[in-house]
DNA sequence: TTGAAAGTTCTCAAAAAGTTCACTACTATT
DNA sequence: AATAGTAGTGAACTTTTTGAGAACTTTCAA
């Protein structure tokens, strides 16, 4: 459990972002219960965060967070693996699943896809993928890759010797094609899936 | 969370917006919140932006908006549409999408599945389905079944004359199960799906 | 087409905030 | 009395944010 002195920084805390839409300074927080040094007021944020009752959302100014309000708005109760031929399975150690945090995350965004080209890789046509940006990929991601900087295709990527690039699509029924690097332009990896129904 | 100068940034572009109808100029910000270098405001408003508080409509001059608050946390950009062989294509009318709201609701649950019986379907071992908790289902959506109070399982679903149900695997390799409907009960219909990769 | 207005990028120096540390003091427990 | 846990102070230090100003590019309308 927190001491009283914690307490009274914790809740300081909560109503300073409360009144103010952002987190106070450690001066600010001295002033607000009654410390003169910010060493102080830095030790007990501290043990506030390993405690886990307070969190830097990065290093900065002023990015204090509380923990525990939010969370709840983007999550859904994880009950466990079902398979056929047996009772749903409790995951031990999960109870619950942040939706928006699996997916969200910087420099991302996301495409539609069209046609069956990934098919055998579980993406549909219609289905939205998120995909992280970047130019590099290892062997065996899914890619959007730009072919000639005019095609967009998303497929599974291999480095082959001699500069080459191997796009494959995952259904049985197209051939892998294979380019020289530089006329294949990677412009980010799949990294989430979503597909809703009715 | 924004430091105070941050904020003060934000405050004054949201009010020059509310009286003009239009955003601010980079000078008329820097004169609003009292700073001289136009880069230093700049450089306010890329954090803002990068911070997701504040977007910029297309390029051009004026064209700063505020995002919806409520948007915010759970958006990623929709880019357009993906298909082998074609540039990417912007869906009209659209530019966002909101994750969190497309899969959560209430009464729903997540379950992780595990094997191969539905991936005819694109549901691969370990994805995670989002279930709408209820206890019936049209023919043709795809359930969670639960078989004699003891087995549960995903399957698609159809009702057959003389009360029976037929219960079946997006596998070709698997056959239809057909059940009286007094040994099936349903506990809720597939509503999303979600894979992460990496 | 052209020029002014607006946006962007950069470097520099300073201010503000966060971090670490040594020292002291009070309290409760052994 | 010795020990450990919690607190506060103040100084030194590091990191992040900030504003200024100059040079550059883009946008827009005459």
């Amino acid at each position: 459990m927190l001491t009283t002195q914690q307490k009274k920084v914790q809740d300081f805390i909560r109503a300073f972002i409360q009144r103010h839409g952002h987190s106070p300074s450690l001066r600010e927080i001295g002033e607000g219960v009654d410390i003169q040094s910010r060493g102080a007021v830095h030790r007990h944020v501290q043990t506030l965060i390993d405690r886990g009752v307070l969190k830097r959302a990065r290093s900065g100014w002023r990015t204090l967070q509380l923990v525990d309000p939010e969370e709840m708005s983007t999550s859904l109760p994880l009950l466990g693996k079902i398979a056929a031929g047996r009772p749903i399975e409790a995951i031990p150690g999960h109870d619950e699943i942040n939706i928006a945090e699996m997916l969200l995350g910087e420099d991302r965004y996301v495409l539609q896809v069209e046609g069956d080209s990934m098919i055998d890789a579980g993406i549909l046509d219609a289905d939205l993928v998120v995909i992280q940006r970047t130019d590099t990929a290892d062997d065996g991601e899914i890619v959007v890759a730009l072919i000639d900087d005019e095609e967009a295709t998303l497929k599974r990527l291999f480095h082959l010797s001699g500069r080459r690039i191997k796009l494959v699509a995952e259904n049985r029924n197209l051939a892998p094609l294979i380019y020289p690097a530089d006329r294949v332009r990677i412009q980010g990896v799949l990294t989430g899936q979503l597909r809703t129904y009715r």
